[in-house]
RNA sequence: GCCAAAGUGGCGGAACUGGCAGACGCGCACGACUCAAACUCGUGUUCCUCCGGGAGUGUGGGUUCGAUUCCCACCUUUGGCACCA
């Protein structure tokens, strides 16, 4: 007899790994004929090393790909690189390596390390950010975006870090101390010319999320930073005449403005100020905006402001009111100016408190009196309007915006009086993309003296990066320093001009890479519209939540655009959005070379097999959640992959088993079967793995009790190799095609038939309860009728005892669960 | 402060629609195999117990015959936002 050879990881794998490459398995072309899917997992940013974090969003993805394959579908799972960026410009700096052979050497690096996950990735789709032809429709589709309007320039004052030299977007600034999210260095304020998009057109539609099943969280996330707030803008005017406008979420409260406040950077403030004021106010700018270098955000900090020495008149009763500036006051929200009601609303009071300010009350709550001088808060509820002219006694409630009667009423007033209008204002921000940096795609502008700023003639395109820089970070692009590189001429004088030297905001290229994806090689435009047509949108994707408010919201924006410049169709660009959690170092830290917990998947790969790890991947964590890596959990998942080397591999002795065994094996196949369809359809990857360990450990059971050999036991056998195909494709590969000797490819094979009725059990146990107590249990038939079940319940003689003769007042039956005899 | 999610054995976690809490696995203990160890296999493993049973899913209440599950209040943890007018 052959001596069985033991489960050797390595070995199987690379044969197969290697097989299924030679063999194209996994390509993914238009077919009409079958239902396509397009999953997408979130692209990796070509550092060098992939992360153990890359298995944890990528192995269950590819897990639940290749489960909707067997099912049916024509699925495209695809892979690429996000290959712009700052850390490869860094780490030319730093060992004087051009970022681009950094660049690609590192995608050579990971294109192997992706290839041992054994993942269904379609290569051929491969894309990468950074490669001509893809930075090409990059360039193009900024100047469609510059053609429609939707990208502009504009002087303003920006977050700049001075480590990266180069600017952030809003949300690339972190923390209280508004440090630099790459270097945690502290950002400071810059005014620059910079490009924006107009993602603030999108805003209302942004918030519509009912095309999408998107988790909450990513919802709630979005909507936050979005920031809708619905109210009325008003123009007040300063004693001089200038008009001064303001946005409020309380316009039923204008009557209890008793100063205004103008953010320090506010145009008008140098013409309030009178001359007495002027040296304070002066002082007090500088300070701000040298604060504004370190921290003006801080909340608990004490409210500071100085007297302009100017006033206002307020549009709704004439009442004339001082106005004031203070830091409070932010320039990037509203119009930098705000009419301050101390009465309701806590940061006005705070700061009419401390410099003793008037405090007029205009909503009257049903039960307390507010008087404006012994008030200890603000009131922020619900009450009648009083000390507001003819709106006294108007209801005010607790809704925002025009749900509530008195800011309805106000309004409508406002409107006919001319002296405001309901009005919305977001949070959210135009997208700032403008770069001081030489990796990324170039803004494709070219500026005339003479014609302003024009786009590069598309027939021109792609502007390509010049390899002859120097790298080192001044706070100005690399691309500025060249010599030539800047200069051409204006496309419409054919003058001498200046190409922009800043690149894009890398963020720009990731909002597409999935319809690069399609057709990377494509010419003609960003991508086939045959491809398109076929695949998008996209059905399901993976990926970390801590993109919910960069890159998800990026990527929502291109392609609305898109739709609207008529490039793409459809509304939303990703149906289906699943966060996964994070992998912790051993230690419950989040993993860093500094704190030396690391985890290296190719050590893990090396020495227990690509197919543990991605089994113990999904068996140790809810997906969502993560947590730390475990190093001797994976023990678990090792033996369980040997069991199941044994199983298949063990000489079958055919015995002569009870006719029960068989029955009872098939129904748990089938149970399992039903479980695990639905555990991967629902992302719940740990009790995938659990239900297939507990149907081998059955398996085994059944074995023993004489089952090898029987047609149940062959069924068994076949499922289970199907079943274990998505999670662990190497071994189910080997399992199926070399011990149970079926022909190749187990990956080609349709998901096996669910029979609903072997799931049924004959015989159900019933717990028996006597008040709600479990007392016995008792075996009836499966479709036992009520009465029957009662009866045996009453009769169970551990019932018996605890109903102490008593009369049962009740009896509780649930089929097939229990009955519970009240007394 | 605001928004969101989550609290279950020593640990990771399971429990369908309100119906046997702790599946599966780790760890641990004991046993078998071994000269011995590792591996492997078997048994046990929420806590208390007078061995009848009792208690138990962050805390306190409620609804219900019955609550990890639903409702209210609170506590804790994590993530996000944070003077947004």
């Amino acid at each position: 007899m052959k001596m069985t050879e033991k489960y050797n990881p390595a070995d199987i794998e690379s044969k197969w790994q290697a097989k299924w490459e030679a063999d194209g398995l996994y390509h993914a072309d238009i077919d009409p004929s079958r239902p396509k899917y397009y999953a997408l997992t979130m692209l990796p940013y070509p550092s060098g090393d992939l992360h153990i974090g890359h298995w944890y969003a990528m192995t269950p993805s590819d897990a639940r790909a290749r489960y909707l394959r067997m099912k049916g579908f024509n699925v495209m799972f695809p892979i690429g690189f996000d290959a712009f960026g700052l850390p490869a410009e860094n780490a030319a700096i730093k060992r004087n390596i051009h970022p681009k052979d950094w660049t690609y050497a590192n995608i050579d690096r990971m294109r192997g390390q992706l290839r041992s996950m054994g993942a269904m990735w379609d290569w051929r789709r491969e894309a990468a950010s950074c490669d001509q032809q893809y930075y090409y429709w990059t360039e193009w589709y900024f100047i469609q975006l510059f053609k429609n309007d939707l990208a502009y320039r504009k002087m303003s004052p920006v977050d700049f870090c001075p480590n990266c030299n180069t600017t952030l977007a809003r949300e690339q600034v972190w923390g209280e101390d508004r440090h630099c999210e790459r270097c945690d260095t502290p950002v400071i304020k810059k005014d620059l010319d910079q490009w924006f998009f107009r993602t603030t057109k999108y805003a209302d539609e942004l918030l519509d999320f009912t095309e999408i099943d998107w988790p909450d969280r990513v919802v709630a996330m979005q909507t936050n930073w979005i920031g809708r707030s619905e109210g009325a803008s008003v123009v007040f005017y300063t004693e001089q005449g200038d008009p001064m406008e303001i946005f409020t979420t309380r316009p039923d409260t204008l009557w209890g403005a008793t100063f205004m406040v103008l953010a320090p950077e506010h145009p008008l403030v140098d013409k309030v100020t009178t001359d007495a004021n002027r040296k304070e106010i002066e002082a007090y700018k500088l300070q701000a905006t040298r604060q504004d270098e370190i921290q003006r955000g801080a909340t608990d900090k004490e409210k500071t402001g100085v007297f302009t020495g100017g006033y206002a008149i307020n549009p709704v009763n004439q009442a004339r009111i001082p106005i004031w500036i203070a830091d409070y006051v932010m320039m990037g929200y509203g119009t930098g100016a705000i009419m301050a009601v101390p009465a309701h609303d806590e940061r006005d009071f705070e700061f009419a408190r401390k410099f003793d300010l008037e405090i007029i009350p205009v909503i009257q709550p049903a039960e307390a009196q507010c008087d404006g001088a012994t008030m200890p808060e603000a009131y922020i509820g619900p009450g009648l309007m009083i000390n507001s002219a003819h709106f006294d006694g108007t209801e005010v409630n607790d809704e925002k915006g025009s749900k509530n009667p008195g800011i309805k009423a106000v309004n409508n007033w406002l409107e006919e009086q001319e002296i405001g209008r309901a009005d919305v204002s977001y949070k959210l921000r135009d997208w700032l993309i403008s770069r001081q940096r030489y990796w990324g795609s170039p803004i494709p502008m070219i500026n005339c003296e003479k014609c302003g700023w024009h786009p590069v003639p598309e027939d021109q395109l792609p502007v390509l990066l010049p390899d002859d820089v120097e790298w080192l970070p001044t706070g100005e692009s690399p691309l500025k320093l060249h010599p030539t590189w800047k200069n051409t001429n204006c496309p419409e004088c054919g003058g001498p001009a200046e190409r922009e030297t800043d690149t894009m905001d890398t963020f720009m290229c990731s909002s597409w890479y999935h319809l690069r994806y399609l057709s990377p090689n494509f010419d003609k435009g960003m991508f086939d519209p045959e491809e398109f047509d076929y695949w998008m949108p996209v059905d399901t994707y993976t990926g970390g939540a801590e993109h919910a408010t960069m890159h998800l919201i990026y990527t929502r924006f291109f392609h609305k655009a898109g739709r609207d410049m008529g490039i793409i169709k459809g509304n939303e660009p990703m149906k289906q959005l699943r966060n996964q959690g994070q992998i912790l170092g051993p230690d419950g830290q989040r993993m860093s070379k500094s704190r030396g917990n690391v985890i290296d998947p190719d050590k893990q790969v090396s020495q227990y097999g690509a197919d543990a790890v991605r089994t113990y991947l999904m068996f140790g964590y809810r997906w969502v959640d993560g947590g730390p890596w475990k190093t001797e959990n994976i023990q678990g998942v090792v033996r369980w992959l040997h069991r199941i080397w044994s199983v298949f591999s063990e000489p079958v002795k055919p015995g002569n088993p009870d006719p029960a065994v068989l029955k009872s094996l098939r129904r748990k196949v089938h149970q399992t079967l039903k479980q695990v369809s639905n555990d991967i359809e629902s992302f719940e990857f740990n009790t995938i793995i659990s239900g297939l360990m507990e149907l081998l450990n059955e398996m085994i059971t059944a074995k023993d009790a004489g089952a090898a050999g029987s047609p149940e036991w062959d069924e068994a056998r076949k499922f289970y190799a199907l079943m274990l195909a998505p999670v662990a494709p190497h071994i189910a590969e080997e399992m199926w095609t070399e011990k149970l000797g079926n022909p190749y490819s187990v990956h080609a094979q349709p998901w096996p038939k669910l029979d609903e009725v072997a799931t049924k059990v004959d015989e159900v146990t019933l717990i028996v309860q006597v008040n709600g107590k479990l007392r016995d249990r008792i075996t009836v038939p499966a479709h036992v009728s009520e009465q029957d079940a009662k009866q045996t319940a009453l009769a169970s003689e551990a019932a018996q005892r605890f109903i102490e003769g008593k009369e049962p007042r009740k009896v509780i039956y649930v089929p097939g669960r229990l009955v519970n005899i009240v007394v």
